[in-house]
DNA sequence: CGTATTCCCTGCACGC
DNA sequence: TGCGTGCAGGGAATAC
């Protein structure tokens, strides 16, 4: 699903198509996602260049004259970049027209994405109070650990937390925990510093290499391209409850965490 | 403030 | 074959 590998590799991928493009027009084949599309998209949009294509968290940050299209992917969202002619099909949402005479469409059957604006030099409240990017200078273990005192909830809730850090979701925060050897049911505030920093590596070296393999896909997603990601082979642990451990043959457990399915390895994680 | 729970939505895998 | 049920999950909203 999305997670911060997915919208690189979307971010990635639309780049080369959108820089310096203009929308031509704006389709609207839906007035809300999951929240309402403001007017600005509709209004103000086209006519502009897009100069600029960002990722902050999970967000992908279209930048143009008088603000940026904010996007969110959601669970279930996908962007690509398709001959202007091709013909929408079901829960194809928005396309942004361009002058290359391709579109760059929105398409997400469960609609938990969404499509905002963020007038120039303002910050969308959405953006407002994220931890910082895994992948950047300023994340590290000793700031995932002087966070995480005091905390009662478990490991794993805490670095999905995107006011901790950005970026890691469901899949990569178990694969991430079990390479660190993190349980991902033990206390945030009792895990040691030492083990923050092998999560914090642990997790850099998940999403980079997921980012090299174009995310992974699950069952909706695909880059700009329409190419799925190959990190799904990587997975240690996600979606592999009842298997075997890859690296000691004990049989991973899995059960729900604050509503997030949840997979480790007994003997590996502690 | 922190934590746990609910809800949004659709598609798909199940079991009967 | 078809129908109901449960699950998938990002993250805001809500309750405590």
């Amino acid at each position: 699903m999305p997670e911060l590998p997915e919208v690189e590799t979307t971010r990635r991928g639309l780049a080369p198509h959108l820089l310096g493009r203009r929308v031509t027009a704006v389709v609207l084949r839906r007035s809300a996602l999951r929240w309402p599309i403001p007017a600005p998209i509709r209004d103000e949009l086209p006519g502009q260049t897009v100069t600029a294509v960002d990722r902050r968290a999970k967000y992908l940050l279209l930048q143009a004259q008088t603000g940026s299209a904010l996007l969110h992917l959601g669970m279930s969202g996908s962007l690509r970049v398709l001959p202007a002619a091709t013909p929408a099909g079901t829960h194809d949402h928005v396309d942004l027209v361009l002058d290359s005479g391709c579109v760059l469409r929105f398409h997400d059957p469960r609609r938990f994405g969404c499509l905002l604006w963020q007038p120039a030099g303002s910050v969308h409240p959405l953006l407002a109070d994220l931890g910082p990017e895994p992948l950047a200078d300023g994340f590290d273990g000793d700031h995932l650990w002087r966070c995480s005192r005091g905390r009662s909830a478990p490991v794993k809730a805490f670095v999905m937390d995107q006011a901790v850090v950005v970026g890691i979701g469901n899949i990569y925060a178990a694969e991430a925990l079990f390479r660190a050897g993190i349980h991902p049911l033990r206390a945030a505030g009792k895990v040691s510093r030492a083990r923050y920093q092998q999560f914090a590596a642990a997790a850099r070296e998940v999403l980079a290499t997921a980012i090299d393999h174009g995310g992974t896909t699950l069952r909706d997603f695909t880059a700009p391209d329409g190419a799925p990601g190959y990190f799904v082979r990587d997975l240690a642990v996600y979606g592999r409850v009842g298997e075997p451990c890859r690296t000691c043959g004990t049989r991973l457990r899995g059960r729900l965490l604050a509503g997030r399915a949840t997979v480790w390895c007994p003997h590996c994680q502690r």
